[in-house]
DNA sequence: AAACGCTACGAAAACGATTTCGTGTTGATA
DNA sequence: TATCAACACGAAATCGTTTTCGTAGCGTTT
């Protein structure tokens, strides 16, 4: 890389002191109109730039968000980083994105180097292995040494932030709903284990709705997939029930349960309805298209973007931590019946 | 954010100079063995690290890679960032993640902030609007500016840096080969306007292959989709043609070949041959799961950090550009015969 | 002519770290 | 006892920028 040029050599070619310079390019009134013209003209012939570790360092604010996520290659989150990066840009920040790999140590690790003066502050989707673990040391620390943070998707009560969430609850109970009010009273949900509460809230809406109907909990209509086994055998079992609808919590499980359905010879959704969680592009390209709670994940990267910034531009003047739980909507495709 | 403990604040505290604690902490002989215990001891205690920002300025280097892409929300590109970060990790490096949106202005802009001292070194993937005005002078100036420069997937000859590009030409030929093999021989494609060279490149593999096969290309069997208008009805006329097999130059519209498929009737392999690009969720969960041509982003990922990585470390030792072609191959699923 | 106020600029500190070069003290050697 | 080396530390420069505070030079006022 070719030495950049700087005030300091624009000073010593032009003959005058450094803060000259810089008094000059900032248009100030204390220097005489004809020297600024010298150097303005200088600095633009020479394509003069300020270097940003220079400023970071002495404004001691990088306009750097840091994000951590578990991961990238998964529509929900590269959807996020995009309304993340989009309202950064607009209020003047560049995105520095980390990934835990759903490692609790890699996660500690990265908060550690980003909060080193890197990033102004975080925005993170908790690992698994921290969930499971509950050792949120890490993130207390953070928020006894004040960094921004907001957390989404993925979050714990414990940790005095902002936040971001889906209403996981209210999106159970209606996709639970829709199901019920398109004559379907055998349904069977795919679920994760209880730890991850994702999974948790959506399955409690699911109770819910079913309560609601006066309907009793079936415990063998309900499957925790544990991702370490092989998840097709274990969502196929469901299929031993008589079930006439399957309530996945996300794409992938539903995707399984339809290339099941096909393979017992059942029509759907005349026979089974299958409804999913996240719209990504397997829903909609996938045939029979399916039947999905939309997560907006661009609205929650926006979100959780405004309230960091707002809390990086606010020093002081604590605000109390805010949860914005962003509601989410059902799109029927062909999964499921209409009404 | 709580200000951090500093080198200086250490000093005062023990009462010794900044450069004595600087030693102490890097084990510098030149400290006696009780002081350098004093002042670790104290570092530790108050969780002392050293500050970014200083290190970065001071070294003339910030350890994080610049990557600026199209888009996000797109499966290739975000296995592509997995890969970058994979390397850039195991390296010491840290990613920073900027979109261009297919925007030249914002690619120039976004270009012109990081090279201004917050990167090391830029992998990018040109945005179409560059590409469509040939306008590359941004780059040029990178390269006379001697800044280390990985260009992957979308790229220019003009400019002469390391590349990472996937043999396109070659894919096609792969994928209408794995078609003629499997006793298919009329053959439909469905690709995109000639001006983007990835679809091009795609048709002349597929060009190349009928003819080896001593077959005719049948202009009624080519469809060039503009994106502009409704997919599915400009895909859905190739039906009207006598064929046995379609190559969709990306997993979208191969999906929607297979639901059109569907709608008419056919079966599919028996009737149809369907085989797509990228290697994608949608080939994986769609039912049938479709035969791909997998791109290996992550690869192509890993192989422009590397390429990177030498280029900021060798420093001067320029070596001549590079040009690293993936080469891709073809997952056979059951939306095509077997061999 | 002394006092004052502008104008237009420079010196120096600051951000947080590293590193080169001195230098005062000690003990050993000639 | 003069010389020298080794030890243990500090001063200052450096990275690139901004900003506060001085101040030289000049013209105006009384």
């Amino acid at each position: 890389m070719k030495p950049k040029i700087t005030i300091k050599i624009i000073a010593k070619e032009l003959g005058v002191s450094t803060s000259t310079v810089s008094k000059a390019l900032r248009d100030s009134h204390e220097i005489s109109h004809e020297t600024k013209e010298r150097i303005k003209a200088y600095a633009n012939y020479y394509n003069y730039r300020p270097n940003n570790l220079a400023l970071q360092l002495r404004n001691q604010k990088t306009k750097v968000i840091g994000i951590i996520l578990p991961k990238i290659v998964h529509h929900f989150f590269s959807t996020v980083i995009s309304g993340i990066e989009k309202v950064a840009n607009e209020r003047g920040y560049n995105i520095m994105v980390c990934f835990s790999n759903e490692d609790q140590e890699k996660e500690k690790e990265t908060i550690n180097v980003l909060t080193n003066g890197s990033v102004d502050g975080l925005i993170v989707s908790i690992a698994k292995e921290t969930l499971r673990n509950k050792e949120l040391g890490h993130f207390y620390q953070l928020i006894s040494n004040e960094v921004p943070l907001v957390l989404f998707d993925r979050v714990h009560d414990s940790i005095r932030c902002d936040k971001v969430i889906v209403d996981d609850i209210g999106a159970g109970y209606k996709a639970t709903r829709h199901l019920l009010n398109t004559k379907c009273n055998k349904i069977g949900i795919v679920t994760t284990p209880e730890h991850v509460t994702v999974g948790l809230d959506r399955y409690q809406g699911y109770e819910r709705a079913l309560k609601e109907a006066g309907l009793s909990i079936d415990k063998n209509l309900v499957i925790n997939v544990d991702e370490e086994d092989d998840i097709y055998t274990q969502i196929k079992v469901l299929f031993d029930q008589d079930i006439d609808a399957i309530f996945a919590v996300n794409e992938i499980y539903a995707a399984i349960a339809i290339r099941i359905a096909k393979e017992k010879g059942k029509r759907i959704p005349e026979d089974i309805s299958i409804i999913g969680f996240t719209d990504g592009l397997i829903s909609e390209y996938s045939s029979p298209s399916i039947t999905t709670v939309v997560q907006h994940g661009l609205t929650m990267g926006e979100q959780a973007a405004e309230l960091l910034i707002d809390q990086i531009e606010n020093g002081e003047n604590q605000r109390s931590p805010q949860t914005k739980v962003i509601s989410s909507n059902i799109k029927v495709r062909e999964s499921s019946k209409s009404l």
